[in-house]
DNA sequence: AATGAATGAGGATTCATTCAT
DNA sequence: CATGAATGAATCCTCATTCAT
């Protein structure tokens, strides 16, 4: 129950018949196949329907239009991602956020490499085309930085909101490029540690007195 | 002649009259300002033809699909910015980068802030839509970093090829994030202060001996 | 049991128990709501099902299609009116039929007047959906007409078989549009007057000897 | 020119070749045969198209939706009906409107009695779908009305708002009922003769003094 | 008696593209 | 060079209806 709670406003109907729980798991699942097999233009509703199994008219009992089942996924996926981060955010020295850094970045990367693919092109198409999402997308990455400045506030200077703004979007748009292209480098211990760097670059030692 | 070789893989028939270059023009203007005011989904064949004061079949003369026209808008819009940032290059001190990299980055930010908004209508379009073009655009700083790193290569450690790669996206990721959102961080100067640092930040100082 | 017989024809099981038969009355009662509210276009069965508080299921086993609903609620409507207008014909003066023609219009009048609006956009729905019913809604006036002619007859000529037509039509034509367009002038006197004098000017005094 | 000024508003282009003209002729009389031979519910885009010999494209050309296409029927017959009833009332004596009242109605009666039965399939199908237009349609017979007022106000005692209103929606009112049933009865004398008899009945001869 | 998940034919509409003029 | 009428596959979506539970 508290599972589905976000994406009650995106469906047209709660699925009270175990049945119906499992028809939106498959409906969902065949658009995140389609996506990364076929790609973003692909992604259709009677396409969707007849991967699924389903008629299309099932798929409109439990999606009111082809965006919502966009958005569903995207919930899908953040709360993956966000499960998945706040994990690895415990425990960290203060006065050394390299290494808290550096964890917090091998999960984000992670979201971008299921062995699927299928998160990738989850993440991706969206990215491209829910534009409020794209937004809230990017946010993942928000809590992690908000623990790393909370618990460092003593030790480095403030990032201020440009500053974060930037950070933030500068950590994605990389990821999201070597993911856009396939970039094989996505997966590689220097692209990691180019990533770190350019976080540890933003935070500065804060000066003594 | 020359100045349209890049055009002419996409164009069905090279404009050697005048009025034909005009019919271009208007046409790729068209483009531009259904773009800009009507959002990428109106940017249709038939809208253009019709904006340009031409026939569809005129535009077909003139582009085999419908992609060439971003194709060529794209183009049109790498060409301006690419020939402004060469002209921010000239002169700096190789020791220290910081007043060139605030110039190169300014350059950059004004190719998405024209006075009409149309530029960043058509870089956005391009982002989204031309998954090769998105990379070419992105290119468009590959000649700044490259100078700036040939130049200072004496006192700063060398980036290599995942940090190049992260650095490039990191910056177009963040501009990207703002343009799109129309935030209007974009203009102001905490933003740009925000994207040296993140830049500077990168360069790590060469250790002496 | 007799009460039912017009609708045993168009329901599906006669609703023998009195569950079903407050189901069928919800069913009608909700359909009554969403035509008034929202328009016949709205008049979908799950909408009505929906409304009712009842799936859809339960509705079609009650009526076998759709264009069922429509009839019922035709007979519920008509019989309402028609139990009225009876009560309005007694007791008047042969010779002078103007009394008796006022208060008849009055009472089909008030009919597209309830104060919910519900009876006008049933009796319209009706008249605009189901050709058959259409003609049955009209016939509402027929008793009474058939009750001035048959008392009159003695001091008018008769109006034979196209003038009760026509008269019957005209009156309901003339209602029917106001109350389309909702047309304030319903409910003034002055309409009620023109109605009754587009009927008395049909009845010719019979000229003696 | 001047007889497609009506029909701009509702088309999408007008119509510059002549081919266009002929399509558009086209297009409109295949619907008036699907609405004659099937019925309103048959007089869908696709199906007009397909009649016409056209592809669904070229339907859409032409008329942005499909309500555009009723309109334009719409238009058509009833510039058909105005002209007609316009030559019917010239040179009649305002002292005994009768003969004048007798030929409009013939004029107006002949509308709903095409021997193809098209005009009446189409004069219905917007009496019942095109509310607004249901108004104009009406207000064929007002030039009428209006004139025979005009000349006789001498002789004869003003109708008022109301009796003006509810005298036209009258005789729409009766026609469109023996029309809607396809009842015999409206190509009769006594048809005639009984609305004659109505529009009469209304006329209230001026009391001299 | 009631449920509600599933169906799928069919609707309106768009838009890149062609080709005869 | 230019025109614009014509195309039609493809899209999203609705809604009356069935049937297993």
């Amino acid at each position: 129950m508290a599972k589905q709670s976000n994406l009650l406003n995106v469906m047209r109907k709660s699925p009270v018949q175990g049945r119906s729980q499992e028809t939106v798991e498959t409906l969902l699942e065949a658009s995140a196949q389609i996506l990364h097999k076929d790609g973003e233009a692909a992604l259709t509703t009677n396409r969707i329907a007849e991967r699924a199994g389903f008629s299309i008219g099932t798929l409109y009992q439990y999606f009111p239009n082809r965006d919502a089942i966009l958005v569903a996924m995207a919930e899908r996926e953040q709360k993956r991602v966000l499960t998945r981060l706040e994990a690895e955010l415990a425990g960290f020295d203060p006065a050394d956020p390299e290494p808290a850094v550096r964890q917090a970045i091998r999960a984000f990367l992670g979201a971008f490499r299921g062995r699927h693919g299928v998160r990738r092109a989850v993440l991706l198409a969206i990215l491209r085309r829910v534009p409020k999402e794209a937004k809230d997308v990017v946010s993942v990455a928000e809590p992690m930085l908000a623990a790393i400045e909370a618990r460092c506030s003593a030790h480095f200077e403030p990032l201020g909101e440009a500053g974060r703004y930037v950070l933030l979007r500068a950590v994605a748009g990389a990821v999201r490029s070597a993911a856009f292209e396939r970039n094989p480098m996505l997966g590689t211990e220097a692209f990691e540690e180019a990533l770190v760097r350019l976080v540890m670059g933003m935070l500065r030692p804060k000066v003594p007195g």
